[in-house]
DNA sequence: CGATGCATAGGTAAAATTACCTAAGTAGTT
DNA sequence: AACTACTTAGGTAATTTTACCTATGCATCG
C-alpha cells in the first residue's frame, strides 16, 4: 500500500524537540507532515480543504488543544484530530473523545500506536472529505429552486406516498398542471430524470 | 418535566455501599434502578429491549466494566452506558468512550454530573429504542421478499436512475412484463404503493 | 402424485408521468 | 416603461406505471 501524496499530518505541540521527532519519523514513512509550536501559528496554515489529520497536544499554553478542538468543530471544520498529553487527566481525556477525537495518548507512546491512529484518521478524513464534496454539490442544486419549488420538493420528501400531481395540487390548493410544470424545473435543476431519483438524493 | 416510569437505570458495582447509595438516589428522583454486584448478575436480569441506561463501575474483579461493554456490543446490545471507575486511567477511559460510552466518571463525581449524563443517557436510549423499532419492522418485511424479488428491490437502491421495467428487465434478462410482477409482489409485501415510497423505507 | 412456491410471460384498461409547446398575472429591478 | 423571475394554467401525444386477470415450467415437500 502506498502513501497517497495529498494527504497531510499536522502537528500541534509546544515541545520543540517531540515536534520534530514526530515531523522525522512521519516524514521517513512517506507523510507530508508540518509542524507548529501554537494553536494561533496552526491556524494560519490550516487549509480545512485537505484530507489530513491532526496530532494536538493538549497541555499548551495560551491554546490547549481542547480548546482548539472546540475551536475547529464550532466552525463547522472536520480535521479528524488524535490528542497527546504529557500530564492530562481522565476528564481532558473524555472531553476530548465526547468531541470526537480520534484517540487520545499518553506521552510517551509507542510509535506503531501513533501510527494506527493515524492511519484510522486519515481513512476517516478521506470518506468525510468525499461527503462534503456530495453534500455540498446537492446544497448548490437545491439553492437554485424558487420558494415553491423548494416546497413541493419538501412535500415529496416527507410525504412519500403522495407525490402525484393531483395530490401535491390538492395540499396546496393549484392545479396538478402547475405541478406538473413546477416538477419539470426541479428535476432539470437538480439534475435527475425521475422523482425516485430525486428521493435517491437524499439518501 | 415528569419521569418515565418505564425507564430504568441498571447500576453495576462491586461496592455494596456506593450501590445502595446510587440506589437510593436514583430512586429519590423517581426513576426505576436495579443493583448488582457483578456482570454476571446483572446479565441475568438484563432485559435489552427496555429503555434503560447502565451505570457501570470498571474496576470489578472476574468480569471489569470494559470488558462487560465489549461483550454487550459484541452481542449487539445498546443499552449506552456510564463509567464510573475509582482508579482508572486515560486508556481506559478512551476504550470506554470509543465503545460508545456516554460518559467516563473518575470517583468521587458530583451527583449533579451523573444526573446529567443518565439524562442524555436515557434519551439515546429512547431514540435507539424507536430507530431499533423501525429496523426490526423494515427487516422483517424485507425477509418476505423471494431472492428474485430480493435482486431487484437492490438494483432500483443502487441504480435510481434504471427503475422503469424495461431497463430492470434488460439488466437481468427476462421480460418487462415479469419485472412487472415481481414489482407489484414487491410492492404489496413491502406493504407501500410505489416505488417511490420503497425508495423512501431506505431513507 | 398432488400441492405449494417461485420465476417466467402475457392481455387489457385506467391512471400517471414525461416531453414537447403556449400564455397570462404579479412582483421586483433597471 | 421594459425586463426578468416566479407562479399560475392549459393542450397534446408518447410512454410508463398500476391494477386487474390468466398461464406455463420447475423444484421441493409431504
Amino acid at each position: 500500500m502506498t502513501v497517497d501524496a495529498s494527504q497531510l499530518i499536522y502537528i500541534v505541540d509546544d515541545d520543540a524537540d517531540i515536534r520534530s521527532s514526530l515531523l522525522r519519523a512521519m516524514r521517513i514513512r512517506g507523510y507530508e507532515a508540518e509542524g507548529f509550536a501554537t494553536a494561533a501559528e496552526f491556524l494560519e496554515s490550516y487549509d480545512r480543504d485537505r484530507i489530513a489529520c491532526l496530532i494536538l497536544d493538549q497541555g499548551m499554553p495560551d491554546m490547549t488543544g481542547l480548546e482548539l478542538q472546540k475551536h475547529l468543530t464550532a466552525n463547522g471544520y472536520s480535521t479528524p484530530i488524535i490528542f497527546i498529553t504529557g500530564h492530562g487527566g481522565i476528564p481532558e481525556s473524555v472531553q476530548a473523545m465526547k468531541g470526537g477525537a480520534v484517540d487520545f495518548l499518553e506521552k510517551p507512546f509507542r510509535q506503531s500506536e501513533l501510527m494506527d491512529c493515524i492511519h484510522s484518521a486519515l481513512s476517516l478524513a478521506q470518506s468525510m472529505h468525499a461527503d462534503n464534496r456530495k453534500n455540498r454539490v446537492l446544497q448548490e442544486r437545491f439553492s437554485r429552486l424558487t420558494p415553491r419549488e423548494r416546497e413541493i420538493v419538501e412535500h415529496m420528501i416527507s410525504h412519500p406516498s403522495e407525490v402525484s400531481s393531483k395530490e401535491i395540487g390538492r395540499h396546496l390548493n393549484i392545479s396538478p398542471r402547475t405541478v406538473d410544470n413546477h416538477r419539470a424545473r426541479i428535476l432539470e435543476k437538480l439534475d435527475v430524470c425521475s422523482v425516485v431519483e430525486l428521493m435517491a438524493l437524499t439518501r
